[in-house]
RNA sequence: GCGGGCAUGGCGGAACUGGUAGACGCAAGGGACUUAAAAUCCCUCGGCCUUAGGCUGUCCGGGUUCGAGUCCCGGUGCCCGCACCA
């Protein structure tokens, strides 16, 4: 019996409206059931949405509604990250307001994101932007300040001295700024910072407890945070070359047994000894500037060229008077870290040993492999960095670094200088303070009055929230604040005499730390209300990206402990358990003038040989690399026009097949219509047997015809249980594509009218089970079958099935029979028979006789549900 | 440059803690149904060799093991992050 094609421009509106008539997603706080609170990285509203996003939350739904159906109270929030650089520049460019033109973006991307049939608490929907939130963040950022969690002091930006302007590191493009052009300058402003370094140590031992993140993602962060022991020497400078007042260098090191094969000393261009330096000197003046033209951005620092500038100051060897070392000022030497000095060993560093090559620098090696031979040891190109033992060390030689490392602190601790120890043991964290000013104008404003007499004086929490002011242009480069005639001119809290508002607003990193808090009572007068932030949080599940591995997830951790120390809540860790997705990718294609859009091209195939014509022209294209989808390689797929053409499930099923959720998924048109048949399919099967199935009542076959089908039904119902708690969305996706071949023959027969009651049973079953099953992904079909079928309310609201253990057991095992490791073949046998009846059973196998001809056996392996292996 | 990751048929991938490599899907080829098309259904599908069968095969080179896609050492290529992009 045909039945008519799923049709999901008509079903999928339908069953989102009655969703929302019953409120189904929304969550009480008060409900008693275990809570379960499953987040997706909310999206930053430039636009439209893209298919990242539906990867993203087509994920997080599947976990939501799967935890839902197992009886969990769940939260699933969405909002928007609604501050930030592309507001301000859509506005320089197209003469709109970032205000409107980022909640139009709002309504656009709400209203596509609604059509996906997310199953997403709206009533707690909030933009970063809304003064309501904003608010919030302006009373913590008060409390951090009263908590000793904020500061200022001085730090370098970038600066556009054409366009007046500081400049983000993307915005510095070859030391250049990416709009004037004009060679990049380094500015001090003084600008506040966020104390978290205060909690180094507790964020790197809390990794340790993260147990549901990628291991990868706790990785990067223990190496971000970058703890080390080392030694802090204070270097005698020569006083015959040092300047007025400077009498040592001080030198952060973890590997100061390497002491001997020292060769120099370089210093960063913003070390006090460097910036005394300059003022004599005009030449190290003019590169000093140079290192500060390549910007503030690391990777930048870290690809130049190296160079260095003898300062002709130079420094005495702490074990060896006479031993004086050259002081460089040095391109790579960060000030931030360490001391902003280090002393060069060659042998030992690559970076150091390239150095000494370049200047003509004395290259001593001092560590070399054990089994090789100090009197030939030699190092030209290559640094030896492994471990090994002491050599032109004196009283170091013959030793392990690690013996040596300790000797040298022991003894230069013992060594009085200046009044004090020569050296000192130090740890020491790569991790710096978070610097939160920026000179924008769409951010959160810093509540911030700076008066002359009483000094940086926090808003006081009567008069907050500080408002953005609307009326405010972007006709001159810089921060528009700056030049509002009132905005900024406001009496002292403290003294009442006249004083001037913070112009800087915070980094839009601020806003996301937190917002995962604020889901759990959005309404609230306060930033939280402390019980349901402890109630909901941590968040069970958090889904994102994983270029936020470091910065964002880092943030959040600390805020969540700075909020607790401000009595906001009383946990440490936001994210119990961390999911990070890849990227959504798709093919670029080329013609004679540039980038074409997938939908401007026709694809042929023949046999497995793929061309591409323009659809107008019928010209030939080039089909180019797989890339990230990106406006500017134009290889991006808005997902309003495959929703419009496949329907919302078709979308959400692809993105959850093939690619394993950690990786990059490939976009084809292919699989997009794959998915779509599927879709067709499990409709068609479903709808043909309705007839014959509404009024039976559902049970398994426990044997006959019938069985393997209640056997299948069980045991996909187990895997994809244990799949979908992995995220193993794209397994769980292949078992139901078995299980749907598998079951087809039946539900066919069913269809037909040529089955009797029990295989009736079974099937409708079976069937139900596949709805069950397949409701996280296509909630829509999902609910369109479980109507036809017949079944009570709605599937979005039905417990998850429980597999039967009986259905699920097998009785049986097949053995692969390997001889020497290789299988020739293979041994059924009952699965509890114990080794002796296996190995038995094994050597009677005619193959195996005819294999083993009579040799002794060797070796027999009988690994239980595994293997058997014969050695001869 | 530093830190992190990935690599399996024509393609996306599967293979749980070292145990049958290629599940499932796509593409391709062949067939059925149809006036025709769409849709649907069936068969084949890593490579080589003469079918039963055998050899070979998981980026490259070594190693550990009865057994390696999986573990170890050394390379190559691609991707992500690098603190003011979000």
């Amino acid at each position: 019996m045909a039945v008519e094609r799923y049709n999901p421009r008509q079903s999928e509106p339908h069953w989102q409206k009655v969703w929302d008539e019953h409120k189904i997603y929304e969550t009480d706080n008060a409900d008693k059931r275990e809570k379960y609170y499953v987040l997706e990285m909310f999206p930053y509203p430039s636009g439209r949405i893209h298919m990242g996003h539906v990867r993203n939350y087509a994920m997080g739904d599947v976990v939501a509604r799967y935890r839902r159906a197992k009886g969990f109270n769940v939260l699933h929030p969405m909002g928007w990250d609604a501050f930030g650089m592309p507001a301000e520049n859509a506005a320089m460019q197209n003469k709109t307001h970032p205000k409107s033109w980022t909640y139009e973006n709002i309504d656009t991307m709400r209203r596509q994101l609604k059509s996906m049939g997310l199953s997403l608490d709206w009533s707690r929907e909030f933009a970063t932007c809304d003064v309501e939130y904003y608010h919030k963040q302006q009373q913590l950022f008060v409390d951090f300040l009263d908590k000793g969690l904020v500061y200022r002091k001085n730090a370098k930006v970038n600066w556009d001295p054409e366009d007046m302007t500081v400049l983000a590191n993307e915005q510095v493009i070859d030391g250049r700024g990416w709009r004037s052009g004009a060679l990049v300058e380094q500015r001090d402003l003084t600008q506040w910072f966020f104390n978290i370094t205060d909690y180094s140590q507790d964020l790197l031992d809390s990794l340790e407890t993260l147990d549901n993140w990628p291991d990868k993602v706790r990785l990067m962060q223990k190496n971000w945070i970058g703890k080390s022991e080392g030694l802090q020497i204070r270097w005698e400078l020569d006083a015959k070359t040092a300047p007025e007042g400077f009498t040592e260098l001080e030198v952060y090191t973890t590997r100061p047994d390497t002491l001997f094969g020292a060769s120099f000393m370089a210093i960063a261009a913003d070390h006090p000894l460097a910036l005394e330096a300059a003022k004599s000197n005009p030449e190290l003046h003019e590169f000093c500037e140079e290192c500060r033209r390549v910007g503030t951005s690391a990777a930048a620092l870290e690809t130049i060229e190296k160079h260095g500038f003898d300062t002709g100051f130079e420094v005495v060897h702490p074990f060896n008077k006479d031993w004086k070392l050259k002081v460089f000022v040095a391109n790579f030497v960060l000030m931030e870290y360490g001391t902003g000095a280090i002393f060069g060993c060659p042998s030992g560093d690559q970076r150091d040993l390239d150095f000494a090559n370049k200047y003509g620098l004395q290259v001593t090696p001092v560590v070399m492999p054990e089994d090789d031979d100090a009197a030939s040891f030699q190092i030209t190109e290559e640094a030896y960095t492994g471990d090994g033992i002491m050599i032109n060390s004196e009283f170091l030689n013959g030793m392990k670094p690690k013996e040596a490392f300790d000797t040298v602190a022991k003894k230069l601790g013992e060594i009085e200088f200046n009044g004090a120890p020569q050296a000192e043991l130090k740890t020491q964290f790569k991790l710096r303070d978070w610097g939160v000013s920026r000179q924008r104008y769409w951010g959160c404003p810093i509540p911030v009055i700076h008066c002359d007499d009483c000094g940086a004086v926090p808003v006081p929490k009567a008069d907050l929230p500080v408002i953005l002011p609307d009326d405010i242009n972007f006709d001159k480069p810089g921060n528009p604040l700056d030049r509002h005639p009132t905005w900024r001119h406001v009496a002292c809290p403290s003294c009442g005499k006249d004083a001037r508002r913070e112009t800087d607003t915070m980094d839009t990193f601020v806003d996301s730390s937190w917002y995962f808090a604020r889901f759990t009572d959005p309404n609230n007068d306060n930033p939280t209300d402390p019980d349901m932030a402890n109630h909901w949080l941590p968040v069970d599940q958090y889904i994102g990206g994983i270029e936020h591995a470091i910065l964002h997830l880092l943030y959040s951790r600390f805020f969540t402990r700075a909020m607790q120390k401000a009595g906001h809540l009383d946990i440490k860790e936001p994210f119990k358990g961390l999911f990070t997705q890849g990227m959504v990718v798709h093919e670029t294609y080329k013609g004679p003038n540039g980038w074409i859009t997938p939908a401007e091209i026709d694809i042929k195939d023949v046999d497995g040989v793929r061309s591409a014509t323009m659809n107008d022209t019928g010209e030939s294209v080039e089909i180019g690399s797989i890339e990230k989808m990106s406006k500017s390689k134009k290889n991006v797929v808005d997902p309003d026009d495959i929703i419009a053409s496949y329907g919302a499930d078709t979308a959400r099923f692809f993105m959850l097949s093939d690619s394993p959720p950690e990786r990059d998924v490939i976009w084809t048109e292919a699989g997009v219509e794959a998915a779509h048949k599927f879709v067709q399919r499990i409709w068609r099967i479903i709808a043909e047997a309705a007839p014959e199935l509404s009024d039976v009542k559902a049970a398994s076959a426990m044997d006959g015809e019938a069985n393997a089908v209640s056997k299948a039904a069980h045991k996909t119902l187990k895997l994809v249980g244990e799949d979908l708690e992995k995220l193993g969305f794209n397994k769980s996706v292949a078992r139901i594509y078995e299980y749907v071949n598998t079951i087809s023959p039946m539900l066919a027969k069913v269809s037909k009218g040529e089955a009797d009651d029990t295989v009736k049973s079974a099937c409708r079953e079976a069937s139900e089970i596949l709805i069950q099953l397949i409701a996280p992904m296509m909630p829509h079909l999902a609910e369109a079958c479980w109507s036809e079928l017949n079944c009570e309310g709605m599937v979005a609201n039905a417990a998850w099935p429980q597999f039967n253990p009986d259905l699920v057991a097998e009785n049986s095992f097949t053995y692969p029979v390997q001889i020497n490791g290789k299988k020739r073949g293979e041994l059924t046998i009952a699965v509890d028979a114990d080794k002796e009846t296996i190995e038995k059973a094994v050597l009677a196998l005619d193959f195996v006789a005819d294999k083993i001809n009579g040799q002794p056996v060797r070796k027999l392996i009988v690994v239980p549900k595994r293997i058997v292996n014969i050695v001869i």
